[in-house]
DNA sequence: TTAGTATGAC
């Protein structure tokens, strides 16, 4: 049996070892004499008081302390007791102080049994560290213990974790043969397994197969699928699971109609999302505060206020509290509006409530006050949120630094980068991407770069963002010719270039004077099967008129609007100015007449230019009134 | 006394 399970282990032997390399007793002993003697200081039998009363609601601390208790009691307690303890602490999820008590019994002589066993697997599976599994179970067959159907479905776990996917069927199917019959455990441990693989619809498949092999699946089953689902987007086929598990026989409950209504919000149907949630109210489901939290920041983002405030009046008046993900969202869709005084009277009224402001709450306000260039107090709510031990991590960072970027103060930004990385916060993208742009807008080019290779080195992809802006960069400070050689690697690489990558070589090399390159790029984009949008027109027709092509100019916006996108204020006002420049006052007001019925005005530098004009006396006062 | 899922906000 042992071998075939080193198959399923991609053909490695078991390494037979002390399950655990490296005590993490250290993590764990700082806080024992102190609990020890603050919440045992009684008789050494108190334990058994404490474990028979429950442990549902002991802390870390006091669960560890009790660990310590009970080695030294005399007699020592029942390995049924250290389970129930050490069951306890893996339900919290720390696994590795499971793992660091699970040696520590080992080195005082404690021998584990099965139910011991299983959890210590099940904890190394949970970190990812299959072999250290692999090993435990190695030694406790060796000890006569036969793997149960817990032990395989922790095992199971373990290698989707790693998602190494195609041993976890060969796992079930061995499990199999064996005479073991997987349960719904092991069906929805594989079903994850396969969401993490993006095999969703092999996912979906597997609940139907469940049946079939004896194995009705349960309402935690259709949950991962269903979550799978929605999660990418395929809300059709988790709302015909829902049917499916309603002629089951099976209710969806509140959190998996939740799971759904925010997939539809997620992915923009809005009312559809709306719909649904009167619908599981008409079934006598009741919605709770998850339920309205989609809702109101979905209706937010998209703007509908009213909407938005009808629902929150409606959970309040059904006594359903807002708690801080309510406030957050409301919070954080204020400061987007640019509301940011109802934004800080939100933040008062939810500590008069006594919600407890939050890691996202600060987020928002921070970003708020950054929008309005008001930094000494981004940095204040910073501050304040350390003073109240929560604390900053790669968002707050990344929202501050692009505001001290925004503000033309990018050696402070790069302070805080620094700053963050000492505190052992790791930069992502959008960090990178809000440095490099900083650095580029201030000028410095060969910084901006050694950011942008600094990320190679950091683990950190960079994405299509992180080249438009290296691309836009490198045009605007003059170096066209390196930008077109990251250009070429990029066009050979297998990222898919969108339409804004385009426009800025367009306008890089348009601004170079290279207008007729810009024309090659330009006319490139229909074999590319990449849509020319209003700027990348726009960008076309500045470049020509720079060259005094009028003509071609004056096509191009012909063929927009035949076959393009609408010409907009930008693209006018370009135009308007070449031929204002070159003296055709009859086209320059054919334009502007154009301009005015589709209702755009004279930018700012028009009517500068018309003022120019009209001061040397080559317009007349007319042209003025034509265009504001 | 042991295994899976786990909905919402930056």
């Amino acid at each position: 049996m042992m071998r075939s399970f080193a198959i399923a282990s991609s053909g490695k032997r078991f390494v037979h070892r002390s399950f655990l390399m490296r005590g993490s007793a250290a993590t764990v002993s700082p806080s024992f004499s102190i609990c020890r003697r603050r919440a045992f200081s009684g008789k050494s039998h108190d334990y058994r008081e404490i474990l028979r009363n429950g442990l549902q609601d002991i802390k870390l601390d006091d669960a560890v302390g009790l660990f310590s208790v009970m080695v030294q009691s005399r007699p020592r307690p029942s390995i049924i007791e250290f389970s129930k303890l050490l069951s306890t602490i893996a339900k919290m999820k720390k696994f590795d102080v499971v793992i660091s008590l699970g040696e520590q019994m080992q080195k005082l002589g404690i021998s584990h049994n099965l139910y011991t066993y299983n959890i210590l697997i099940n904890c190394f599976c949970r970190r990812s560290q299959l072999s250290l599994a692999l090993a435990v179970l190695g030694k406790m067959m060796k000890l006569g213990y036969e793997p149960s159907i817990v032990t395989l479905s922790s095992l199971l776990n373990g290698y989707c974790h790693l998602k190494r996917i195609s041993e976890a069927v060969a796992l079930v199917d061995q499990m199999v043969e064996m005479g073991y019959q997987p349960n719904t455990v092991t069906f929805t441990t594989l079903i994850h397994g396969l969401f993490l693989h993006n095999k969703a619809s092999e996912a979906v498949a597997l609940v139907d197969r469940m049946a079939v092999k004896g194995c009705q699946p349960n309402l935690v089953t259709y949950g991962a699928v269903v979550n799978g689902l929605c999660k990418r987007g395929d809300i059709d086929l988790a709302l015909s699971l829902l049917k499916k598990m309603e002629k089951g026989k099976i209710e969806p409950d509140v959190v998996i109609y939740n799971t759904v209504i925010d997939g539809l919000c997620k992915y923009k149907h809005v009312d559809d999302a709306l719909n649904l949630f009167t619908e599981i109210e008409i079934k006598g489901v009741r919605p709770n505060v998850v339920t309205y939290n989609s809702l109101i920041s979905c209706l937010c983002n998209y703007g509908r206020w009213s909407d938005a405030s009808r629902l929150l009046s409606d959970m309040i008046e059904k006594k359903i509290n807002p708690d801080v993900v309510t406030f957050s969202a409301l919070i954080d869709a204020f400061v987007k509006e640019g509301k940011l005084l109802e934004a800080e009277k939100l933040f008062d009224e939810m500590i008069q409530r006594s919600i407890a402001p939050d890691i996202v709450t600060y987020n928002s306000l921070i970003n708020g006050f950054c929008m309005h260039h008001r930094l000494d107090e981004a940095k204040q709510m910073f501050e304040f949120m350390v003073s109240k031990d929560c604390f900053p991590d790669v968002v707050t960072y990344s929202t501050l630094i692009k505001g001290f970027c925004k503000c033309k103060r990018v050696d402070e930004g790069m302070e805080l980068f620094r700053e963050m990385s000492r505190k052992g916060l790791v930069g992502n993208t959008v960090t990178y991407n809000t440095l490099i742009q900083g650095l580029f807008q201030a000028g410095d080019c060969d910084m901006a770069q050694e950011t942008f290779s600094q990320m190679d080195s950091f683990g950190v992809s960079p994405d299509l963002w992180t080249y438009n802006i290296l691309l836009d960069g490198l045009c605007n400070n003059g170096r066209l010719e390196k930008a077109l050689v990251v250009f070429e690697c990029l066009q050979k690489s297998k990222l898919e270039l969108d339409i804004f990558t385009y426009n800025i070589m367009i306008e890089g090399m348009c601004k170079a004077g290279k207008v007729e390159d810009g024309w090659g790029l330009f006319c490139s984009l229909r074999i590319k099967g990449v849509k020319p949008n209003v700027v990348t027109y726009t960008t076309m027709i500045s470049g020509l008129c720079s060259k005094r092509l009028l003509q071609e100019a004056d096509a191009l916006l012909k063929k927009m609007k035949e076959d393009g996108p609408l010409p907009d204020s930008g693209t006018y006002n370009t135009l308007i100015r070449a031929h204002l420049r070159d003296g055709d006052k009859a086209a320059s007001s054919e334009l502007i007449r154009e301009m005015r019925s589709c209702e755009f005005a004279g930018d700012a530098s028009t009517i500068a230019l018309v003022t120019n004009m009209l001061h040397d006396g080559r317009l007349d006062k007319s042209f003025l009134e034509m265009i504001s």
